[in-house]
DNA sequence: GGAATGAATGTAAGCGCTTACATTTTTCCT
DNA sequence: AGGAAAAATGTAAGCGCTTACATTCATTCC
């Protein structure tokens, strides 16, 4: 008596749906794929055969012969924060919609790793690729090209960079936020941006402070800047260091929220008022700004707007429709405690 | 004269490699699986040959041929917040080192969802997965099975479970957070509970406050205990609801860092103190609960051990080593400000 | 009633790779 | 130098699926 739990020890395939339902291995095919093409006495066999073997297709052996996988990729500098996390659901949310299954990796911010997982994911057999930010190896943008790989950038505005992109100009909304920063006395103003090398944003939104500055008559020169990675730690070392000068900044704008977030702790830890003896201010608006005492004043970007508009853009772009297409959206000012008037 | 900036207008293979380098196919193979099985002088050719051409190996016939991808699936309940990030991070890195790749999936505390990634996760290829908490529909243990696809279940412990798994006693952990709490004198307490139907950690978190109170002499119906959804808004809401009582409790247990975040922002809101008025705990400790001011007292899971450990359990179970091991980690107190002695 | 049409199904050729097995080349003894 | 063992390479059979094309069968129309 062969034993009931254990109903076939072997993994069902198409092979064996077709002969179970009496149909060719193409007919089971096209019940799965285009049901329509199928007499409704057949596809009800058929199904039935799938459900009873408790059938599932083979993805590798689909892709490999359909040459489309409905997947698309998305590669973010990292998870271990809430940074892209909003916008990357909004993404995976609108490829919901499309039928289309999210694949995520991260590159630790790590330009040669970023090249590895676009090969990774392509090799995998995404469809098209969201990317964050327009810097990295021109030899990465080739492999796409070649592959003819769709792909978009985001979370970045470069006019007439002919890529297929949606973002938000972060030398403008820095500008702007270092604007109001300025225009509430502070004349001493430093920034903890993130690491400019490899990180167009964040060169970006050092510009713009620079930008600001100039525009209202202060000397770019007298910023102090410092570099820190985005994390609550280098943050709050990097806020030390800058506070630690004889004369020190009445205002720290910081390159992001979680910069910002360990800044503020570390001012905690110093005994220093904020905004009182000095503000500090973030870039992303991630929920944590809110959680913040005092809360963060940040700039707020369009996360999942650009999710969703990436999503958009790819799959028309998969569906043929041209690349280079560059959208911008608007970032604007979230005002919280953090920011107050320069102290006299 | 051909156009030099296209070389060849088609994604090369292996066999286009093979042919410039001029061995066969299985020589190329083998360069890129198992190089030591080559002589050095053709390794360079082929090689040369691969970066010449641009080839990247597609992912789906490898692995219809080679029946394993090297690939690890993960499927957490969400990523919108860090707490699983850590510990994802974790089990990232030492897969990493055991050169596998990692897949991330999120279910959004989803039971059919999960089933769902889970099959997706298994037909695109994953040799092993990696699933948080115990409760699922039986199907898709029985799917796995069938498949043969190890698994292992994490961020929970429950003895004589038969399945492979590496994580921490919720209950024991809430226990003992609870009993320090009573032990400050808390006589009234609340807890919000995560949405306890369909998440085991979220109920034995429950169960170990009960058992607390119990074990100090407190009738556990004397909890106020409300559900909450994991987030931050849904927190604010039910401490507002808790505090709305009468007779308010002194110590407001939440089931994890978020929602006590939202609590302790709402209880901001509300002017009330904290600890002052009313303590605040949480439970996970990631980075945000160090954040916030005041500090939250919260229970310290072994994120990253449970990672880890989840990456080695997997890859032993690959090479195969049978499953059944459940390992218990110990969890312990993080003292912050938001726990203080009971108001008079 | 029979030809023309269209719907439903089947046949079979790959998709790009790995690997068992066969063959050739090199190495190292005696 | 001759030959056995070891190392390097080649041959070719699939892996599970999709799809162009061929075939069969049921309609429809004159």
């Amino acid at each position: 008596m062969p034993d009931p739990s254990s109903p076939d020890d072997t993994i069902p395939t198409l092979q064996d749906v077709a002969r179970k339902a009496g149909v060719s291995t193409a007919t089971v095919s096209r019940c799965l794929n285009a049901p329509q093409q199928v007499s409704t006495a057949t596809r009800e066999t058929v199904m039935a055969a799938v459900t009873a073997l408790g059938y599932a297709p083979n993805f590798g052996a689909r892709a490999l012969a359909a040459k489309r996988t409905n997947t698309f990729g998305a590669i973010v500098p990292t998870m271990r924060n809430a940074i892209f996390a909003e916008g990357l659901q909004a993404f995976q949310e609108e490829l919901g919609a499309h039928g289309v299954t999210l694949l995520v990796a991260s590159s630790s911010y790590r330009p040669d790793l970023e090249a590895d997982q676009i090969r990774a994911l392509v090799a995998r057999g995404a469809d098209a690729l969201l990317l964050i930010g327009h810097d990295r190896d021109p030899e990465s943008y080739g492999f796409l090209e070649r592959r003819k790989v769709p792909y978009v950038v985001t979370w970045a505005h470069r006019a007439g960079s002919g890529r297929s992109s949606i973002g938000f100009d972060n030398t403008r909304a820095m500008a702007d936020l270092t604007r109001e920063v300025i225009g509430l006395g502070h004349r001493k103003l430093a920034l903890i941006a993130g690491e400019r090398g490899t990180n167009d944003r964040a060169r970006d939104r050092a510009d713009g402070v620079a930008l600001a500055m100039t525009a209202s008559g202060l000397d770019p020169k007298d910023l102090v800047l410092v570099e820190a990675p985005y994390g609550t730690d280098a943050g709050a070392r990097a806020f030390a260091d800058v506070m630690a000068a004889p004369r020190p900044p009445t205002a720290v704008l910081c390159g992001n929220d979680v910069i910002a977030a360990g800044a503020l702790s570390q001012a905690h830890t110093m005994g220093l008022d904020v905004p009182g003896d000095v503000s500090i201010t973030g870039f992303d608006d991630i929920e944590l700004a809110g959680l913040l005492t005092p809360g963060l004043t940040t700039v707020a970007v369009p996360h999942r707007d650009m999710g969703r508009g990436a999503a958009r853009t790819l799959v028309d772009l998969c569906n043929g429709q041209p690349a280079g297409k560059e959208v911008e959206l608007p970032a604007s000012i979230t005002w919280r405690a953090s920011l107050g008037p320069a102290p006299d």
